[in-house]
DNA sequence: CCCTGATTCGC
DNA sequence: GCGAATCAGG
């Protein structure tokens, strides 16, 4: 398989989407995860949040040097990667393996200011598992789904009559996604988004209601509207 | 052991 | 340029 334009190009989105490489590479097909990493790297985009952070410690000092110096060849074992970002709760609704929507945070759309926690009024308790309780009228018993990867999420808005593709993405749509890539009528939500969030209202709702339960993946934007909403 | 991404290095 | 092998952290 040839790193075509488009592949490419789908490697793009996804990667600053936030997809891990697994699935990118499973999407895309024909490639390993190292492929799409390599891949990735090629092209200039890297580091992003990732498990392996240089060996700075908690005292001491801090002089991580994500790429150091290629001095040694033998056995190079050196700690590289990225110095900032440090680890956010992710926005996952979805267990296991299977991240939110193939979600595309404009990357530093939201500076790391605001980290997640503590903001909404609304929120009562925080329930195990991380998750936030609100208040018994905004309770709903049902919940499960949550989507992305091999489910359609559900419809946002019942009508959506231009499909918005990956690469009709930007800062203001929605990039919630329907369906999945690969697929002839993947698309997009598309929706205005909500100011500082890269979903709309509705799907913001969907997005932040649950968290990861293994290692962050992805970071969240700011803080929700005003507390996170169960649909 | 599972997962992640990062890097190296032979091809 | 490509990607398996390897590394390294969670």
């Amino acid at each position: 398989m040839s790193w075509t334009e488009e592949r490419i190009e789908t490697l793009r989105k996804l990667w600053e989407g936030g997809s891990t490489a697994s699935q990118i590479a499973e999407e895309l097909g024909g490639v390993s995860r190292n492929a799409v990493i390599g891949k990735a790297h090629r092209l200039g985009l890297k580091s992003r949040p990732s498990p392996v952070k240089s060996g700075e410690k908690k005292d001491g000092a801090k002089k991580a040097a994500k790429t150091a110096k290629p001095a040694e060849k033998p056995k190079p074992k050196e700690k590289p990667t990225a110095p900032k970002v440090e680890a956010r709760p992710a926005p996952a609704p979805a267990p296991r393996q299977a991240p939110p929507p193939v979600q595309a945070r404009p990357e530093v759309a939201a500076p790391e200011k605001a980290p997640p926690a503590g903001n909404s009024p609304k929120i009562v308790s925080v329930g195990p598992g991380g998750f936030l309780r609100q208040g018994p009228g905004d309770q709903q018993p049902p919940i499960p789904p949550a989507p992305p990867r091999r489910l359609v999420p559900a419809k946002p808005s019942p009508e959506i009559a231009d499909k918005t593709s990956l690469l009709d993405l930007n800062d203001r749509v929605c990039r919630w996604p329907m369906g999945h890539p690969g697929e002839p009528d993947f698309h997009f939500c598309g929706e205005k988004v909500n100011p500082g969030f890269p979903y709309c209202v509705e799907h913001c709702g969907r997005a932040y209601q649950a968290q990861l339960p293994r290692g962050a993946r992805r970071a969240p934007p700011p803080l929700p509207f005003g507390g996170p909403r169960v649909r």
